[in-house]
DNA sequence: CGGCTTTGACCCGCGC
DNA sequence: GCGCGGGTCAAAGCCG
């Protein structure tokens, strides 16, 4: 039944996902009416009870990365100009950079999305209040990236604060939080058993601050919308480009699509000089649209 | 010294 | 009720 949905969900945006899309493998909805998907990946392992019902990896439709992100340490340099990283990407507030992070890593794979119907049957409540914050609005998502270092860089500032053995599987699985005192947010990082070189990263939670590490200038619509809590690049940028790719009604200009270096296949269309970024975009043979 | 990681202990939900 | 597994806490240690 609410199963049922989830799969119709998942298979719903996953059928929206260009297939050469640029390095986004999940799906944000909404963030201004609080109707955020639950995204999660399935699959891998017993990550998560709430997450492995609906398909095998073998059966998800895998998004090819781009062909230039190749697993060179420079690639993976010049990848991160195209992020438009700050110049000081190195921050010693930060748990580590981007570039250091993706130093022989690749980029991600695939998504699936669903409801998470199940994350309430949720854990520990040692606190009402945290009791009350998961019922809310447990707004979660998930990717898988392919890399060699677990903990990807978003460009918020996390706080690790457990690790825990995964059933069935040799890596463990680290939490971390954001470290911003009103910011709950939490996020999950662990290593596929069954291709060690996938790494599944799991969201939770909203940002209510704007992101630490690039105050970056306001480029328009997003910060309206989203607001607050989008991380200037990387991961959650992807993401979010990729919805706006949707979802139009988020007031994406092309200028924010190339200051934020990313593309998403709608805006890859429209622009011609993306410089660098031509790396990320897909060719036009495979822009499935 | 502050911020972060590590890690064992603890809590809780769930299945048997 | 008990054991297991997942998630969190918090003290201790590390590091810049």
């Amino acid at each position: 039944m609410e199963m049922a949905n989830s799969v119709e969900y998942s298979s719903l945006l996953l059928e929206q996902i260009p297939s050469s899309y640029a390095g986004i493998f999940d799906m944000w909805s909404d963030c201004e009416k609080g109707s955020l998907a639950f995204m999660d990946l399935l699959g891998l392992h017993d990550y998560d009870s709430s997450l492995h019902d609906f398909q095998s990896p073998e059966q998800l439709p895998v998004i090819s990365p781009p062909q230039p992100l190749s697993t060179t340490t420079s690639t993976l340099h010049e990848t991160s100009e195209v992020l438009s990283l700050p110049a000081t990407p190195n921050s010693s507030s930060i748990s580590s950079s981007w570039a250091d992070q993706h130093t022989n890593d690749e980029q991600a794979i695939n998504v699936v999305a669903r409801q998470d119907k199940e994350h309430q049957k949720s854990k520990k409540q040692l606190k009402p209040q945290k009791k009350n914050q998961k019922k809310q609005k447990d707004i979660r998502f998930a990717f898988i990236t392919k890399s060699e270092v677990d903990h990807l860089e978003d460009g918020y500032r996390w706080r690790k604060y457990g690790q825990k053995a995964v059933k069935n599987s040799p890596f463990p699985r680290s939490y971390y939080r954001c470290t911003y005192t009103t910011c709950g947010v939490k996020k999950r990082v662990e290593r596929s058993h069954d291709d060690p070189t996938l790494v599944v990263t799991t969201y939770e939670g909203q940002h209510t601050h704007v992101n630490p590490v690039m105050p970056r200038g306001n480029s328009s619509g997003l910060q309206s919308s989203c607001s607050n809590y989008y991380p200037s690049n990387t991961i959650y940028d992807m993401k979010l480009s990729y919805f706006q790719s949707l979802q139009p009604p988020l007031n994406f200009g092309s200028n924010y699509v190339h200051e934020r270096g990313f593309v998403t296949s709608h805006a890859a269309s429209t622009l011609e000089d993306h410089g660098l970024l031509q790396d990320m975009v897909p060719s036009s043979k495979q822009v499935k649209e």
